[in-house]
DNA sequence: AATACGGGGGT
DNA sequence: ACCCCAGTATT
């Protein structure tokens, strides 16, 4: 049964119009309708892997400005393995997805170590990078090197699934394959980058996940989604989960016009940028028991880092992590925290909620509030302790600060 | 196979 | 508010 389903797979891929014309058409859409990209004018592999890896998941319009000052800030993949992973995240900075970056200057070492400098054009070698899958080896292989191999991104995946008409669902086992098979097949009857970028192209620019200009499609004679009129069935698209809400409390500490910052962890999510002292707790949905709409700790909590352990209140993280530096005494009310839409004042020796924002990310919804302690007295040994550092105002953004307190900043610093 | 990992833009 | 994007690594 499994083999049958491969041969048939394997027909299918064969049995599409596979004739000279079908690439011809592409290729002849794609000479007359591209993008001028920066990463188009340039053969040399080193700038077409940056521009493959700031390209994951991420926009072309996005990307344009990145890819140019990361090119002028490391010209060569030398450039890139003598720098630190700091200043490489500062380049790659509201890109998204860092371990990118961390991978990109981690990969760029190994290349110069075992590669001499030189970028492999061997599929194992490339595969070895860290940081290059599947897609990225396919890209740089057929794009850089001219070499047959399929680059199934998500442009390419769209676009087959409707030329083919396959209706299941895209990370269904051997679809990929199938496209595969037929985008190699189209690469072998021309330059194989060109038909790899026109594929990209036409997802980008034609065959768009909405509404589609199948009046423009220069493949539209072989479709099967437009012949069977399915175009907006296919792809089958999966809904996303919710993104979890998480309560952030960020304090705001300026001494002497000098700001306390403390690092992410070099692992996880935004690793290795810096941001306001701040803790991250799994928000509470419902109201705790006895909350009385005023201030209130916040029970029923559980830190975000150790959901199998003990639940540990809301309050108690707080004191644990700040608690010896802000709030010296009284621990026994509890430690007054304000509370979203809540009074803004705390009662005594506490917090003044200065800013409250909410930013989101793919997979989570942070609800940042912003707070500054009433008596401003900082600890600064404690601070250290702590890991956190205190750096000029003003040399905040050369730091990698994570985009939402950059944001928080310039709303600090700008309306006030 | 499922999940973590950003941020921005389109509709 | 929801969807998606020139994906990869980890579990």
């Amino acid at each position: 049964m499994k083999s049958a389903q491969a041969a048939q797979a394997v027909d299918g891929a064969v049995s599409v119009p596979s004739s000279q014309s079908v690439v011809e058409a592409l290729v002849g859409w794609y000479v007359a309708n591209a993008r001028q990209l920066p990463w188009r004018q340039t053969g040399d592999p080193y700038a077409i892997w940056i521009s493959e890896t700031m390209l994951q998941q991420t926009r072309v319009e996005t990307v344009i400005p990145y890819y140019n000052a990361f090119l002028k800030r490391f010209p060569t993949v030398f450039d890139l393995a003598t720098a630190t992973v700091e200043e490489v995240l500062r380049a790659w900075q509201g890109l998204g997805y860092y371990s990118r970056a961390r991978n990109l200057q981690r990969a760029a070492i190994q290349v110069v170590a075992q590669y001499a400098g030189k970028i492999p054009d061997q599929a194992v070698a490339l595969r070895s990078l860290p940081g290059i899958g599947a897609y990225t080896c396919g890209a740089i292989r057929s794009i850089a090197f001219g070499q047959v191999e399929a680059a199934v991104d998500g442009n390419v995946a769209r676009v087959m699934a409707r030329i083919l008409g396959i209706r299941e669902s895209l990370n269904q086992t051997g679809v990929g394959r199938r496209i595969a098979q037929t985008m190699m097949q189209w690469q072998s009857q021309a330059e194989a980058g060109t038909v790899t970028q026109a594929l990209m192209e036409l997802g980008a620019t034609v065959c768009v996940p909405r509404g589609p200009e199948c009046s423009c499609c220069p493949l539209d004679f072989i479709c099967v989604a437009r012949k069977e009129q399915a175009v907006t069935e296919i792809p089958a698209l999966k809904k996303r989960p919710q993104p979890q809400p998480i309560d952030v409390f960020a304090l705001w500490l300026v001494e002497e016009n000098r700001i306390w910052l403390q690092k992410r962890p070099d692992t996880g999510l935004l690793a290795g940028q810096w941001q306001f002292p701040a803790l991250e707790i799994a928000a509470v949905s419902e109201k705790p028991d006895g909350y009385d709409g005023g201030i209130s700790t916040i029970r029923h909590s559980q830190p975000i880092e150790s959901r199998n352990s003990k639940p540990v209140t809301a309050a108690v993280r707080l004191q644990t992590a700040f608690g010896h530096i802000l709030w010296p005494e009284n621990p026994q009310d509890g430690v007054p925290v304000v509370r979203e839409r809540l009074a803004a004042v705390s009662p005594r020796n506490s917090f003044v909620e200065v800013l409250h924002v909410q930013h989101l990310f793919t997979h989570l919804r942070w609800r940042v509030q912003v707070v500054r302690p009433l008596s401003a007295h900082i600890c600064t040994d404690l601070a250290l302790r702590a890991g956190w550092v205190s750096v000029p105002l003003d040399s905040c953004a050369e730091l990698g600060l994570a985009t939402v307190y950059r944001r928080i900043l310039a709303r600090l610093y700008t309306s006030r």
